[in-house]
DNA sequence: CATATTATTTGCATTATGCAAATAATATAA
DNA sequence: TTATATTATTTGCATAATGCAAATAATATG
Protein backbone atom coordinates (compact mmCIF):
# COMPACT_ATOMS: atom_id res chain seq x y z
CA UNK A 1 0.00 0.00 0.00
CA UNK A 2 1.18 3.42 -0.83
CA UNK A 3 2.38 5.51 2.15
CA UNK A 4 0.18 8.54 0.77
CA UNK A 5 -2.96 6.51 1.62
CA UNK A 6 -1.96 6.02 5.13
CA UNK A 7 -1.23 9.51 5.39
CA UNK A 8 -4.75 10.60 3.89
CA UNK A 9 -6.26 8.24 5.70
CA UNK A 10 -4.68 9.70 8.99
CA UNK A 11 -5.61 12.88 8.31
CA UNK A 12 -8.98 11.85 7.85
CA UNK A 13 -9.40 9.65 10.91
CA UNK A 14 -8.03 12.74 12.51
CA UNK A 15 -10.09 15.56 10.98
CA UNK A 16 -13.74 13.59 10.80
CA UNK A 17 -12.47 12.74 14.25
CA UNK A 18 -12.23 15.96 15.56
CA UNK A 19 -16.15 16.01 15.26
CA UNK A 20 -16.09 13.80 18.30
CA UNK A 21 -14.65 15.55 20.59
CA UNK A 22 -14.62 19.30 19.45
CA UNK A 23 -17.20 21.99 20.02
CA UNK A 24 -20.78 22.54 18.64
CA UNK A 25 -19.82 26.19 18.58
CA UNK A 26 -22.93 27.66 19.85
CA UNK A 27 -24.03 25.13 22.22
CA UNK A 28 -21.65 25.22 25.29
CA UNK A 29 -25.12 22.57 27.05
CA UNK A 30 -23.68 19.12 25.72
CA UNK A 31 -20.05 17.47 24.91
CA UNK A 32 -20.42 15.98 21.25
CA UNK A 33 -20.75 12.48 22.71
CA UNK A 34 -24.15 13.50 24.81
CA UNK A 35 -24.94 14.89 21.14
CA UNK A 36 -24.48 11.76 19.78
CA UNK A 37 -26.82 10.21 22.29
CA UNK A 38 -29.20 12.39 21.64
CA UNK A 39 -29.51 11.93 18.06
CA UNK A 40 -29.45 7.86 18.73
CA UNK A 41 -32.58 8.18 21.13
CA UNK A 42 -34.15 10.35 19.08
CA UNK A 43 -33.95 8.17 16.01
CA UNK A 44 -34.89 4.71 17.30
CA UNK A 45 -38.05 4.28 19.01
CA UNK A 46 -37.97 3.84 22.58
CA UNK A 47 -34.82 1.98 22.65
CA UNK A 48 -33.22 0.50 26.27
CA UNK A 49 -30.01 2.02 27.54
CA UNK A 50 -27.89 -1.33 26.33
CA UNK A 51 -29.44 -0.73 23.18
CA UNK A 52 -28.29 2.69 22.78
CA UNK A 53 -24.65 1.99 23.93
CA UNK A 54 -24.34 -0.80 21.89
CA UNK A 55 -25.10 1.12 18.76
CA UNK A 56 -22.50 3.84 19.94
CA UNK A 57 -20.58 1.35 21.24
CA UNK A 58 -19.94 2.86 24.12
CA UNK A 59 -19.09 0.72 27.58
CA UNK A 60 -22.55 0.37 29.62
CA UNK A 61 -21.33 1.86 32.87
CA UNK A 62 -19.62 4.97 31.45
CA UNK A 63 -23.26 4.96 29.04
CA UNK A 64 -25.40 5.00 32.52
CA UNK A 65 -23.57 8.41 33.72
CA UNK A 66 -23.86 10.14 30.67
CA UNK A 67 -27.48 9.42 30.65
CA UNK A 68 -27.58 10.49 34.40
CA UNK A 69 -25.88 13.77 33.04
CA UNK A 70 -28.82 14.01 30.30
CA UNK A 71 -31.43 13.36 32.59
CA UNK A 72 -30.00 16.36 35.32
CA UNK A 73 -29.84 18.65 32.32
CA UNK A 74 -33.62 17.62 31.81
CA UNK A 75 -32.78 16.60 28.47
CA UNK A 76 -33.41 12.99 28.74
CA UNK A 77 -36.41 10.64 30.25
CA UNK A 78 -35.65 7.87 31.72
CA UNK A 79 -38.68 5.23 32.00
CA UNK A 80 -38.59 1.25 33.01
CA UNK A 81 -40.25 -1.12 30.95
CA UNK A 82 -43.16 -2.02 31.97
CA UNK A 83 -42.97 -5.75 30.61
CA UNK A 84 -39.38 -5.91 32.17
CA UNK A 85 -38.74 -3.71 34.68
CA UNK A 86 -34.96 -4.41 34.70
CA UNK A 87 -34.97 -2.65 31.52
CA UNK A 88 -34.90 1.27 31.10
CA UNK A 89 -36.66 3.17 28.38
CA UNK A 90 -35.27 6.26 26.86
CA UNK A 91 -36.67 9.31 25.30
CA UNK A 92 -35.74 13.00 24.66
CA UNK A 93 -38.08 15.43 26.61
CA UNK A 94 -39.42 18.23 24.99
CA UNK A 95 -36.12 20.55 26.42
CA UNK A 96 -33.77 17.61 24.75
CA UNK A 97 -35.82 17.63 21.22
CA UNK A 98 -35.55 21.35 21.24
CA UNK A 99 -31.84 20.79 21.94
CA UNK A 100 -31.01 17.84 19.28
CA UNK A 101 -32.75 20.48 16.97
CA UNK A 102 -30.40 22.87 17.32
CA UNK A 103 -27.59 20.53 17.16
CA UNK A 104 -28.80 18.64 14.24
CA UNK A 105 -29.42 22.14 12.44
CA UNK A 106 -25.40 23.30 13.42
CA UNK A 107 -24.50 20.19 11.88
CA UNK A 108 -25.98 20.31 8.39
CA UNK A 109 -24.68 23.37 8.01
CA UNK A 110 -21.63 22.51 8.88
CA UNK A 111 -22.06 18.87 6.08
CA UNK A 112 -23.53 21.81 3.56
CA UNK A 113 -20.75 24.75 4.34
CA UNK A 114 -18.17 21.69 3.23
CA UNK A 115 -20.25 20.34 0.31
CA UNK A 116 -20.56 23.59 -0.73
CA UNK A 117 -17.07 23.63 -2.09
CA UNK A 118 -18.01 21.38 -4.38
CA UNK A 119 -19.27 20.64 -7.67
CA UNK A 120 -22.16 18.70 -7.77
CA UNK A 121 -20.96 15.81 -9.74
CA UNK A 122 -18.16 15.55 -6.92
CA UNK A 123 -20.58 15.72 -4.67
CA UNK A 124 -22.11 12.80 -5.80
CA UNK A 125 -19.13 10.85 -6.41
CA UNK A 126 -18.09 11.63 -2.44
CA UNK A 127 -21.37 10.24 -1.33
CA UNK A 128 -21.59 6.89 -3.26
CA UNK A 129 -17.78 6.61 -1.56
CA UNK A 130 -18.43 7.53 1.90
CA UNK A 131 -21.53 5.50 1.93
CA UNK A 132 -19.23 2.43 0.57
CA UNK A 133 -16.94 3.71 3.16
CA UNK A 134 -19.42 2.90 5.81
CA UNK A 135 -20.57 -0.06 4.69
CA UNK A 136 -17.10 -1.61 4.64
CA UNK A 137 -16.49 -0.13 8.18
CA UNK A 138 -18.96 -2.10 9.86
CA UNK A 139 -16.48 -4.73 10.66
CA UNK A 140 -14.59 -2.95 13.63
CA UNK A 141 -10.87 -3.42 13.27
CA UNK A 142 -10.40 -5.64 16.32
CA UNK B 1 -30.14 18.84 2.45
CA UNK B 2 -31.82 15.29 3.13
CA UNK B 3 -31.52 14.17 6.26
CA UNK B 4 -30.19 10.75 4.62
CA UNK B 5 -26.43 12.92 4.45
CA UNK B 6 -26.42 14.18 7.78
CA UNK B 7 -27.03 10.49 9.01
CA UNK B 8 -24.10 9.31 6.80
CA UNK B 9 -21.61 11.94 7.71
CA UNK B 10 -23.14 11.10 11.46
CA UNK B 11 -22.02 7.38 10.92
CA UNK B 12 -18.80 8.25 9.15
CA UNK B 13 -17.65 10.73 11.78
CA UNK B 14 -18.02 8.57 14.51
CA UNK B 15 -16.70 5.28 12.68
CA UNK B 16 -13.45 7.08 11.45
CA UNK B 17 -13.08 9.14 14.90
CA UNK B 18 -13.32 5.99 16.77
CA UNK B 19 -10.16 5.26 15.17
CA UNK B 20 -9.08 8.42 17.70
CA UNK B 21 -10.10 6.55 20.57
CA UNK B 22 -9.97 2.35 20.05
CA UNK B 23 -7.11 0.24 20.40
CA UNK B 24 -4.73 -0.27 18.47
CA UNK B 25 -5.39 -3.76 19.44
CA UNK B 26 -1.58 -4.95 20.39
CA UNK B 27 0.51 -2.23 21.44
CA UNK B 28 -0.79 -0.96 25.28
CA UNK B 29 2.00 0.62 25.21
CA UNK B 30 0.90 3.87 24.04
CA UNK B 31 -2.86 5.14 23.42
CA UNK B 32 -4.05 6.27 20.29
CA UNK B 33 -3.14 10.25 20.65
CA UNK B 34 0.15 9.32 21.28
CA UNK B 35 0.57 7.29 18.24
CA UNK B 36 -0.66 10.96 16.47
CA UNK B 37 2.28 12.35 18.49
CA UNK B 38 4.63 9.47 17.32
CA UNK B 39 3.63 9.74 13.48
CA UNK B 40 3.96 13.40 13.68
CA UNK B 41 7.58 13.67 14.97
CA UNK B 42 9.02 11.08 13.02
CA UNK B 43 7.21 12.94 9.62
CA UNK B 44 8.24 16.76 10.62
CA UNK B 45 12.04 17.53 10.34
CA UNK B 46 12.94 18.72 14.10
CA UNK B 47 9.67 20.27 15.17
CA UNK B 48 9.27 21.55 18.09
CA UNK B 49 6.29 21.59 20.85
CA UNK B 50 4.57 24.29 19.23
CA UNK B 51 4.58 23.15 15.72
CA UNK B 52 3.37 19.58 16.41
CA UNK B 53 0.39 20.80 19.14
CA UNK B 54 -0.49 23.38 16.56
CA UNK B 55 -0.45 20.46 13.62
CA UNK B 56 -3.02 18.30 16.11
CA UNK B 57 -4.69 20.87 17.18
CA UNK B 58 -3.86 20.25 20.70
CA UNK B 59 -3.58 22.68 23.89
CA UNK B 60 -0.22 22.97 24.19
CA UNK B 61 -0.49 22.09 28.22
CA UNK B 62 -2.08 18.76 27.38
CA UNK B 63 0.79 18.07 24.67
CA UNK B 64 3.53 19.00 26.66
CA UNK B 65 2.20 16.39 29.18
CA UNK B 66 1.74 14.06 26.51
CA UNK B 67 5.41 14.66 25.38
CA UNK B 68 6.41 14.12 29.11
CA UNK B 69 4.64 10.98 29.55
CA UNK B 70 6.38 9.54 26.04
CA UNK B 71 9.81 10.68 27.41
CA UNK B 72 9.54 8.86 30.17
CA UNK B 73 8.21 5.99 28.09
CA UNK B 74 11.33 6.28 26.61
CA UNK B 75 9.97 6.71 22.80
CA UNK B 76 10.70 10.50 22.54
CA UNK B 77 13.54 12.58 22.82
CA UNK B 78 13.78 16.63 23.82
CA UNK B 79 16.49 18.70 22.79
CA UNK B 80 16.96 22.44 23.49
CA UNK B 81 17.24 23.96 20.68
CA UNK B 82 20.48 26.08 20.17
CA UNK B 83 19.80 29.62 18.55
CA UNK B 84 16.74 29.78 21.32
CA UNK B 85 16.99 28.21 24.04
CA UNK B 86 13.14 28.69 24.76
CA UNK B 87 12.49 25.84 22.06
CA UNK B 88 12.44 22.06 22.23
CA UNK B 89 12.59 19.65 19.64
CA UNK B 90 11.18 16.84 19.79
CA UNK B 91 12.79 13.38 18.17
CA UNK B 92 12.34 9.79 18.00
CA UNK B 93 14.41 7.90 19.98
CA UNK B 94 15.23 4.25 18.71
CA UNK B 95 12.24 2.40 20.54
CA UNK B 96 10.39 5.28 19.42
CA UNK B 97 11.00 4.61 15.62
CA UNK B 98 10.45 0.72 16.37
CA UNK B 99 6.79 1.51 17.92
CA UNK B 100 5.94 4.21 15.58
CA UNK B 101 6.65 1.34 12.57
CA UNK B 102 4.37 -1.37 14.74
CA UNK B 103 1.56 1.47 14.65
CA UNK B 104 2.29 2.17 10.70
CA UNK B 105 2.09 -1.55 10.07
CA UNK B 106 -1.16 -1.94 11.89
CA UNK B 107 -2.44 0.78 10.36
CA UNK B 108 -1.80 0.27 6.97
CA UNK B 109 -3.33 -3.65 7.49
CA UNK B 110 -6.13 -2.33 8.84
CA UNK B 111 -6.48 0.46 5.65
CA UNK B 112 -6.09 -2.48 3.45
CA UNK B 113 -8.63 -4.51 5.13
CA UNK B 114 -10.83 -2.21 4.30
CA UNK B 115 -9.98 -1.32 0.85
CA UNK B 116 -9.78 -4.77 0.08
CA UNK B 117 -13.42 -4.76 -0.33
CA UNK B 118 -13.64 -2.70 -3.03
CA UNK B 119 -13.15 -3.13 -6.36
CA UNK B 120 -10.20 -1.02 -7.86
CA UNK B 121 -12.45 1.08 -9.87
CA UNK B 122 -14.21 1.74 -6.35
CA UNK B 123 -10.75 2.30 -4.72
CA UNK B 124 -9.79 4.93 -7.34
CA UNK B 125 -13.34 6.77 -6.52
CA UNK B 126 -13.09 6.67 -2.95
CA UNK B 127 -9.42 7.62 -2.72
CA UNK B 128 -10.51 10.84 -5.23
CA UNK B 129 -13.13 11.73 -2.91
CA UNK B 130 -11.50 11.33 0.55
CA UNK B 131 -8.75 13.65 -1.13
CA UNK B 132 -11.23 16.29 -1.98
CA UNK B 133 -12.71 15.58 1.10
CA UNK B 134 -9.74 16.21 2.99
CA UNK B 135 -8.92 18.94 1.42
CA UNK B 136 -12.65 20.36 2.23
CA UNK B 137 -12.25 20.22 5.93
CA UNK B 138 -8.79 21.82 6.00
CA UNK B 139 -11.00 24.84 7.37
CA UNK B 140 -12.34 24.42 11.01
CA UNK B 141 -16.30 24.28 11.80
CA UNK B 142 -15.50 27.58 13.92
C1' DC C 1 18.84 47.78 31.96
C1' DA C 2 13.81 47.36 32.46
C1' DT C 3 9.93 45.54 30.25
C1' DA C 4 7.37 42.92 26.92
C1' DT C 5 6.98 38.75 24.39
C1' DT C 6 7.46 33.85 23.56
C1' DA C 7 7.88 28.68 24.51
C1' DT C 8 7.06 25.53 27.74
C1' DT C 9 5.61 23.65 32.22
C1' DT C 10 2.76 23.18 36.59
C1' DG C 11 -1.33 23.73 39.62
C1' DC C 12 -5.82 22.75 39.82
C1' DA C 13 -10.39 21.38 38.92
C1' DT C 14 -13.28 18.79 35.84
C1' DT C 15 -14.79 15.14 32.76
C1' DA C 16 -14.59 10.71 30.62
C1' DT C 17 -13.22 6.28 30.97
C1' DG C 18 -13.62 1.12 32.20
C1' DC C 19 -13.17 -2.71 35.32
C1' DA C 20 -15.09 -5.06 39.28
C1' DA C 21 -18.64 -5.35 42.39
C1' DA C 22 -23.36 -4.20 43.92
C1' DT C 23 -28.27 -4.00 43.11
C1' DA C 24 -32.56 -5.20 41.36
C1' DA C 25 -35.59 -7.78 38.45
C1' DT C 26 -36.59 -11.87 35.86
C1' DA C 27 -35.98 -16.63 34.21
C1' DT C 28 -34.91 -21.41 35.18
C1' DA C 29 -34.33 -25.71 37.66
C1' DA C 30 -35.09 -28.71 41.44
C1' DT D 1 -42.41 -22.90 45.45
C1' DT D 2 -37.77 -21.87 46.51
C1' DA D 3 -33.00 -21.63 45.37
C1' DT D 4 -29.95 -20.35 41.70
C1' DA D 5 -28.56 -18.39 37.42
C1' DT D 6 -29.00 -14.67 34.23
C1' DT D 7 -29.78 -9.98 32.71
C1' DA D 8 -30.02 -4.71 32.89
C1' DT D 9 -28.38 -1.07 35.16
C1' DT D 10 -25.80 1.52 38.66
C1' DT D 11 -21.84 2.61 41.91
C1' DG D 12 -17.10 2.44 43.72
C1' DC D 13 -12.99 2.99 42.60
C1' DA D 14 -8.64 4.48 40.21
C1' DT D 15 -6.78 6.55 36.14
C1' DA D 16 -6.13 9.37 31.92
C1' DA D 17 -7.05 13.48 29.31
C1' DT D 18 -8.49 17.95 29.22
C1' DG D 19 -7.90 23.23 29.43
C1' DC D 20 -7.52 27.54 31.90
C1' DA D 21 -4.64 30.45 34.74
C1' DA D 22 -0.39 31.19 36.61
C1' DA D 23 4.60 30.20 36.92
C1' DT D 24 9.11 29.76 34.81
C1' DA D 25 12.69 30.55 31.74
C1' DA D 26 14.68 32.53 27.68
C1' DT D 27 14.82 36.08 24.28
C1' DA D 28 13.63 40.49 22.09
C1' DT D 29 12.74 45.41 22.36
C1' DG D 30 12.78 50.14 23.95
Amino acid sequence: MEDNLRELMQNIFRKLGMMNTECYCCNQEISVVQGYILYEISKLKEPSIQQVSDILNMDITTFSRQVKSLTEKGLVQKVNLLEDRRVTILSLTSRGKEVEREIDDHIKAYIDQIFSQFTNFEKDTIVRSLKLLDKAISKPCC
